[in-house]
DNA sequence: AAGCGTCGGCACGGTAGCGCACATAGCGCG
DNA sequence: CGCGCTATGTGCGCTACCGTGCCGACGCTT
């Protein structure tokens, strides 16, 4: 009877719903395992679902000049994926790649517009969660132009740690230079820089965050900023 | 009895309603001039108005690390500002810096809302556009990092004739500077490659577009894909 | 225990763009 | 006509990062 009530609060945007319209959304959900490297949506792709992960994260990125990449937004139990769906439109800008595999609770793109129109609560906390995001992608801009790869890192690192819900991460200096759109060497040495300080440890994929407070200073300001924006726009209660 | 439907057509997002909508939405407007410099909005203020650009233009800009500037949005007749507004969200995240004198519609911001929900076209037209700014956002997020200045600049002036409606734009170097985030001497070597080539001629802050074709050429692709993708979301009719 | 693929450290020369500073050159104003 | 302001050109040394390629180390497989 109660468990319906125990399996959403693993999403933070469903979680703080009135108990009849996360009944009515759950629903329509359905729990689906999301594997490491799998891809949700091709940019330009027609939309089928929306995911709200539970503890899976994904990045969403932009494919530019036809083999350049560069991570420009991640969704974990804090978000989700498909945002333009609130907007009525049916197809998502960018590539979207599980980076962290686990569960997410999916939903029908047409169920998912009806109940938007039935639950005022949720379509509000949406909307605010979509600013959210439009807000950390100008943000991103910035901080991609000015910022050093040193700082970016940390950044990425805590952002990942908080969607991972661990302070264990599985991600190898390939990837991450992927991610931050730079080259591998570039990474290794700001990675090496952390590991000096204490901050990180790493070892052959397998990146252990030490000193989170340490990664905060070793970070920009625009980590700090993100969490505050979402914080004031979509408190937990 | 004519002269509404002479003045609005002005503004893309306005001019493709049907005639009910674009009255009702007309009877709140007041046109207002705006001049270089002015201030529309202050990250994170109180939004009071919405705006609809006529023979305007307006630069959105992050401010970063207290100092830093960069623009990553602009929005003339094609456009609005106080986007956030479409999602209910009564502040801004970006600074609305006035780069092109001229004239705007304006309407109060509750009136702006309740409309919204009684103009079922509009509103769709106001989140298809809302879809597309994102997916600029993303997209130069990206431009900015892989793309060097020269084409940016190109890109850039583009953008900005697009939305002035002239070949001939007033433009320091230094005012450029700002708005890529370079150097002005960054701006001066790309701004004499770009003169050299004949693309364009500038004068002691007066630049004229000799050839729009060439300057497409020099831009990175990210001008035209910008471009397709709002004609595809929002087309003219 | 040997082999092999993956991961990370490192070195090389090259380049875009930086910060700074200074020089020139139109243009308006008295 | 000359003064001063603003806009532009340029030079210098510097830094962050690039592309590439190599090598060693680890650990999984057989």
């Amino acid at each position: 009877m109660t468990s319906i009530l125990n399996v959403p609060a693993a999403n933070q945007l469903l979680a703080a719903l009135p108990d009849v319209e996360r009944n009515a959304f759950m629903a329509e959900c359905e729990t689906v395992e999301l594997t490491f490297g799998e891809v949700l949506f091709q940019p330009a792709e027609a939309l089928t679902h929306v995911y709200f992960p539970i503890d899976s994260f994904i990045s969403l990125i932009v494919v530019i000049d036809g083999d350049n990449r560069l991570e420009v937004a991640m969704a974990g139990q804090e978000g989700m994926l498909g945002i333009s769906l609130i907007l009525g439109i049916e197809e998502e800008p960018l590539l979207a790649l599980v980076q962290g595999a686990g569960s997410a609770l999916r939903i029908n793109a047409a169920n998912f517009q009806r109940l938007l129109l039935e639950s005022p609560v949720l379509h509000q906390r949406l909307k605010r969660y979509l600013y959210v995001v439009m807000k950390q992608l100008a943000t991103t801009v910035a901080c991609n132009h000015f910022h050093r790869i040193e700082a970016r890192l940390a950044r990425w690192l805590l952002m990942t740690q908080d969607r991972a819900g661990t302070d264990h991460l599985q991600l190898t200096h390939e990837f991450l230079a992927m991610m931050l759109g730079v080259r591998r060497a570039g990474i290794t040495i700001a990675a090496l820089a952390l590991q000096t300080r204490g901050l990180i440890r790493y070892h052959r994929g397998e990146i252990k965050v030490l000193n989170r407070t340490g990664l905060i200073e070793a970070s920009c300001a625009c980590y700090a900023e993100d969490r505050a924006l979402y914080a004031k726009m979509l408190p937990t209660l």
